[in-house]
DNA sequence: GATGAATGAGCCTTCATTCAT
DNA sequence: GATGAATGAAGGCTCATTCAT
C-alpha cells in the first residue's frame, strides 16, 4: 500500500526534522547560551524555512521544552546504562557511575553549559521545574538503590539516611560541574572530582577505600 | 562650604540612586531571571524614569554586570566575617562558615535563584567569568589557609591537596544550592548538608568528628 | 512548474515592495530631509508594518544607502541616454545633456533636494563617498569624451585639458542645483543656467556659439 | 561703581562663553555632520556643563540657528573685505574675491563641509533659508556692483544681464565647493577653478583675458 | 549664574508568530 | 507539507529639555 509507506514515509521524515531541530537548539545553547536561540538560527542552521519550528513545535517555548526533556533523557539513559549492570559489583557499578558523569563525554563543557543555562531559569519556570523534579526524583532513587546495596540493605548508615547520602553524591557532582564551568582554568581534576565523592561515601561505606587514590608519600616518606 | 556640601549631597544622591537601580535589578532577577530584567522595569520599580538606568550604567549590560558584581561582594563580606573571627578556633570558623553559606540569609531561595541564573549565561560572557574568577581565587585560597590551620600547617593531607579539598567544599557547596533551587520540595535540610561536608572534611581532619550530627540510634538500639 | 512560477511570484512581489520602500524613503528626504526618515514614517508610508524595512534592509544605515545608490543611478541613465544618442552630432548632444540635467524632471526641486540632503552628509560617511565617487567618474569621463569628439580629437584646448573643462561644466550644473534650492526665489532661470554652461565651453569650442541665447537689443538699439 | 563693573564683566564672560559654544557646534559638525552635533557634546567640548546650551540658547534649534548665522558673517566678512578695497581696480578685486573663496582658508575642506551640511537641510527649515536669502542677496549685488564695474556701467552685457552673470559666478563657486567636497581626490585645482571663473567672465568682460592661466604650448609648438 | 541629576518622547532593532502561496 | 514575506509588540538606547540645588 503506497499511501502506507508514504505517511509512514513522512513520519519518519518529520521525526528526523524534528530531531535536527532540537539538536541545532541544543548547538545554539551549547555556543551562546538561551538567550541566542532564536527560531530564525535554529531553522538557518538546519538549513530550513524559518516558519519551520512553528510548524514543528508551535512555539518557542515548546521547542524549548523538549530540547530540554531531550537534555534530561540523554543524560538518564548514561546513568541507567552505569548503574543498570547487573554483572558487576554494587562498587565497581558507584566507580562507574562516578566515571560516566564525571568525565568526557558527558561532563563536557558544552553539555555541561546547556545544563547551567536551563537550570538558570528553570527555578522561574514551572514546567521546568517539572521535567527536573520527575527525572531527578528516578535518578536520587536509583542512586539510593545502589548505595543501599552497599549498605547490604540498611536504610540508614552513621545515623545518615540512605536518601541524604544519596542527595549529596548528587549535588557533589552537580557543584563540580558548575566549578568545571565557572573556573574553566583553575577547575578539580576530573579523577579529584571522583576521588572526592568516593572520599565522602567511603565514611558510610568502608569498602569504597579501595577506590580511592593512592597516598603519595611526600619526599619525607610520610 | 555650601558648594562643597552641595556636591557632596549630590552625589550622595546620586549613589543612593544608584544603590536603588542595582536592588531592583537584583530584585527582578531573583523574581523573573535574567531575561526579566528590562529597564522600563527596574525603572519602574524605583519609582524613577525610563532614561535613568541609561543615566547610571550606560548600557543594561554594564547595569547587570555591576550587579553581577554587588552580588559577589555580599558573598565575600559574608565569608570573610565567618573566616576571619580569630578570637575563634579553625573548628568552630569552618562551623560558622559553613552555617553562613548553607542556612539563610545567604542560602536564601531568592539569593541563589540569582546566582545561578547569571551562572547559566557565565560561560558564555567572558566578563562575568572574570568576575567570577577574580573573587573565587580568592574564596578557595582563604578555604585553603582555614584548611592549613587544621592540618597544621601541612600542605597535603592523606595525599590530597588541601587546594584541592578546599575547592570540593565549595563545589560541594554550590551543589547544594543548586540543590536547592532545582528540588524546591525534595532538596537535603540544610543541616544534613551541613553535616555532609563534615563528613567529607572529616576523613582528613579528624577532630572535625565532634561537629557531626549524632548518630541516630534506629529503633533496635544499632 | 507551479513551484517555479510560486518562487519567482514571490520574488517579483518581493522587489516591488523592495521598491515601493525605497521610493518612500526617497519621499520623506524630498520632504523632509535625512532626519526625516523614520522606519516608522517609511512603513506608515508604503502601508506596512513597521519591521519591514528591517526584514528587506537589515538596518536603517542600509536602506538610506541602497536609496542613494538608487538616486545616482537614476540619474546616470538620465545623462548617459542624453550623451549616447550617436545619431546626433556632438554639438546637439550637449545641448540634450545640458537641458536634461537642469530643467525638469531632473533639475526639479525635490529631486535636487535629495541629492543636497545625501551630499550634506556625504563627506562624514565613507560609503556614501564611494557611492559618488565611483558614478562620477564615469559620469566625468562620459562629458570629457563628448568634449573630445567636439576639440576634433585634442586632449587639450587653448591651454585648459578636457578633464578640467568636463569637470568644471559639472560643477557648474552642480553650482546651479545648488542655487536653485538654496534661493528658491531669486534663482537663475534654467534657460540662463544653460547658456551659461554653453558661454562658459564657447570659449574652448566656438561652434557652440550658435546655441548661444540671441543678444537681445536694448532699447537703445546697442 | 563696582556693581556696574561686575554686570559689565558678567556681560562679556557671558558673551565669551556664548563664542564657545557656537565655536564647538561648528567644530562638531565640520567633524560629523550636523546629526553629530548633541547638547551633551557641544558642552564637554568646552568643558561646561550639561545645562550649558539651553541656558545661553534655549533650544538646540536656536543653537544651530546662531551657529549658521556666525558662518554666514564670517563669510560675508571674507567676501566684502576682497570686493571693497577701493584702491584696486576692478580687475585685481575680482581677481581677490575669486583667491578668498576658491583658495584656504575659506575654501577649505572643513569649512566648506560646514556649508554643505547646512544646505543640505535648509531647504526643509524656513529659517534657515531666511538666513541663506537675507545674506546672499547682498552677497549677489555686491559681486553685481564690481561686475557693472568692469562693464563701465552697462547692465546687460552681450545680451545677459549682469544679475545672470554675478548669480552664475556664485554658482560656480559653489559648484566647486560641492566638488571639492564630494570628490576628494578628483576635484579640480583651485587654480583651475578660478581660470574657469575667469574664462566664463571673459566672454563678458574681455579686459579679463589677462588675468586666464597662459596656454601651454603643445609638443608641436601649437 | 551654573550645575548635573532626572525625565520621557522617539528611534532602531529584534524576534516570535502568522498566513498566503 | 513547507516556505518565507509580512506583522507588530517589546526592548535598549539617545538626547533635548527641565529643575532642584
Amino acid at each position: 500500500m503506497p499511501s502506507h509507506n508514504q505517511s509512514t514515509n513522512r513520519s519518519k521524515q518529520k521525526q528526523i526534522t524534528r530531531q535536527k531541530l532540537l539538536d541545532a537548539t541544543i548547538d545554539i545553547i551549547a555556543e551562546e547560551g538561551l538567550v541566542g536561540v532564536t527560531m530564525a538560527k535554529v531553522a538557518e542552521r538546519t538549513q530550513l524555512s524559518r516558519g519551520i519550528c512553528n510548524f514543528h513545535f508551535d512555539t518557542k517555548e515548546h521547542l524549548m521544552l523538549e530540547a530540554f526533556r531531550m537534555l534530561y533523557q540523554e543524560h538518564e539513559l548514561a546513568w541507567r546504562e552505569a548503574l543498570s549492570d547487573l554483572t558487576e559489583s554494587p562498587t565497581s557499578r558507584l566507580s562507574a557511575f562516578l566515571k560516566t558523569l564525571l568525565l568526557p563525554p558527558i561532563a563536557d563543557h558544552k553539555k555541561v553549559a546547556v545544563w547551567m543555562a536551563f537550570w538558570g531559569v528553570a527555578p522561574h519556570r514551572q514546567t521546568y521545574l517539572e521535567i527536573c523534579a520527575s527525572i531527578d526524583r528516578e535518578y536520587e532513587a536509583e542512586v539510593e538503590r545502589l548505595l543501599r546495596e552497599l549498605s547490604g540493605g540498611k536504610k540508614t548508615v552513621h545515623g545518615q539516611s540512605l536518601h541524604a547520602i544519596a542527595v549529596t553524591l548528587t549535588c557533589m557532582i552537580d557543584g563540580f560541574w558548575v566549578n568545571y564551568l565557572i573556573s574553566p582554568g583553575g577547575c578539580l581534576a576530573p579523577e579529584d572530582a571522583i576521588n572526592a565523592c568516593l572520599v565522602f561515601l567511603s565514611k558510610f561505606f568502608p569498602e569504597l577505600d579501595s577506590l580511592l587514590l593512592p597516598e603519595e608519600k611526600d619526599s619525607n616518606g610520610n
